[in-house]
DNA sequence: CGACATATTGAGATCCATCAACCAATGTGG
DNA sequence: CCACATTGGTTGATGGATCTCAATATGTCG
């Protein structure tokens, strides 16, 4: 069973009072193409499940900006150290499109963790995923050169890349947004 | 508080009974130098706790072995992804010393956590840990070229230079022993 | 249409891998 | 105790993948 399928077979689980606490807990918002839903700096104190539009995550390195992540619908969108641990972000994280997503307040979760061990287990899941998905972009990035790691990408995300700058998807995949120019151009 | 803070003072704010559940639970064992904790293709059903020794975890890569973890003593050490989702793992663990560790059996610990949810707790801190572990390996990956990530290792763990051998640390941190050699010699 | 963002293409430079030879230290069997 | 193998590390020459800089093209939206 993969570690999505693990989610969704928990949520299942839940008796229907304990879903709806989630609801209770968390707000829709919308954000407009270009907004922030996390500053560089700041603490970030919400997490955002993802129900439209796209938004990306990146780092300010030295008058150069890293693509990070890039996330669609479904996603759950943090930056992961921020708010783990509470401390400033060394990330941002802009909406690329119109963006409309349902936020949940740390501090809220933190209760509803305290109040509900289910809830904790789904943390732990969340967070299970995350780690994995981290495990494999390390490994795509020890192992796959340049098309390499662009082949992968179209074949897991074809919708991404209809729709994102390549400049973005460039800098994701570690490589210059020329040489993605001209891996394409093949 | 760094994530390592966050599960050392969790740990001691457990009640002592719940504290020696974990030894319970787990056995010593020791390794011999070149033995496997974990082997490729089978399935992960312990966790180890090093104690003494190094280790390392690696990958078998078209006829090449990519080192991706060296543990040392009071690391915790498991192939994450055959661990957490109980599949075959892709990676090997071996013992590039003598090893002793604490060994503790993944069903077990499920079960203590299903009876105690203080330890869904803990296991989330440990892979929260796990997670920005792999974070700043991914960042670094990105932002530092080869001497930057040599240094950066350097700085950090010290020890393991000295006891591990050159060609697993280059293909650590990404680069050819040739290469690692070269940087050193400046 | 003009302006600004995005994408392509070319030429040169750079980092690093590869291949190959060699060296030093350690261990092993006769 | 020595010849030899093994392991781990260094050094040199070469080539390839990819970056950088620069120019040009293509798009898109007021």
């Amino acid at each position: 069973m993969s570690a999505l399928d693990r989610i969704e077979t928990y949520l299942r689980s839940l008796p229907a009072d304990l879903r709806q606490e989630l609801d209770r807990i968390s707000v829709i918002r919308s954000f407009k193409k270009g907004d922030f839903l996390v500053r560089e700096a700041e603490y970030s104190r919400f997490s955002y499940f993802m129900l439209s539009g796209i938004a990306r995550k990146y780092l300010n390195q030295e008058a150069r900006e890293i693509t990070t992540a890039i996330y669609l619908p479904d996603d759950l969108v943090l930056s992961f150290g921020s708010y783990t641990l509470q401390s400033p972000s060394k990330e941002c994280i802009q909406a690329l499109t119109d963006v409309v997503a349902q936020v949940t307040h740390y501090d809220a979760f933190e209760k509803l963790k305290k109040a509900y061990p289910e809830f904790t287990t789904l943390d732990l899941l969340l967070t299970e995923y995350h780690a994995l998905w981290l495990e494999e972009r390390l490994m795509d990035l020890y192992t796959l050169d340049a098309s390499g790691r662009y082949e992968k990408l179209l074949k897991k995300e074809p919708k991404l890349l209809l729709h994102v700058p390549l400049g973005y998807i460039a800098s994701y995949l570690g490589i210059s947004q020329e040489t993605l120019s001209r891996i394409r151009s093949r």
